[in-house]
DNA sequence: AGTCAATATCGACAGATGTCGATGTGGTGA
DNA sequence: TCACCACATCGACATCTGTCGATATTGACT
């Protein structure tokens, strides 16, 4: 729907129209999301999600990927609050933080619904 | 089961439980979440949300970006599906694709979702 | 034709990002 | 105490990504 009082025919630009701009700061919502962009990132979420509770060293082999880099992918879900730490002696298990995708899933389906 | 060294008492590590691995493609998922992952083409989608269909050109000035830059994120919004492109003479006018934002938010409701 | 305006594309650049090996840290148990 | 294990951190590297200016491309209107 077009906005602004300077609305010409149909289809034309209207330039002077101030678009509404919230100015709500999405940046904390978009570096989640990003967290969450990445192909690594996101099959540990889903591998998290099936078991429940795994521990890291459980990781490296189905993501073929070394411990360091896997322990760096764990510390951005952990740091973006998407899953939930917890040591355990030696090892560290890991588990998705449900609540935490769930409330940013419906940000981003908000982003979309019209104002 | 052999005890072995596998799965033990609580809260022990057990590398062969064979992690369930759904082996489902979500790099496809992955890159359009990536896509959303920018903060400039976040707020591109909110922006566009709030006004219906907006004129390229009136990017540029709330986003504080070149031309050039604006369009580059606009083909990505595009490609991915976000967004949806209806050029009108000398113009472009671009508008949130709804349903496809709504399936992606599910979608990563989803991926938290217990098995 | 010719000119102007809006977009798209190109080329280049700085900065971010994923990856690894090597090393540090801390807990477990002989 | 010592060795071993899981994990975190560090340093370095190649690649990806966002940004811009310059340059096409396309449409509209003389």
């Amino acid at each position: 729907m077009t906005v602004g009082e300077n609305l010409l025919a149909d289809g034309v630009c209207m330039p002077g129209a101030e678009l509404t701009v919230p100015a709500e700061d999405l940046a904390p919502l978009a570096a989640r999301v990003k967290v969450l962009g990445d192909p690594t990132r996101m099959r540990i979420v889903q591998i998290l999600a099936a078991n429940g509770s795994v521990c890291a060293c459980d990781l490296e082999e189905p993501l073929g990927l070394s411990q360091p880099t896997v322990s760096h992918h764990l510390r951005q879900l952990t740091e973006a609050g998407l899953v939930v730490r917890d040591k355990r002696g030696t090892w560290a298990f890991f588990r998705v933080a449900d609540a935490e995708v769930a409330d940013l899933a419906s940000a981003v389906r908000g982003l979309a619904a019209r104002s």
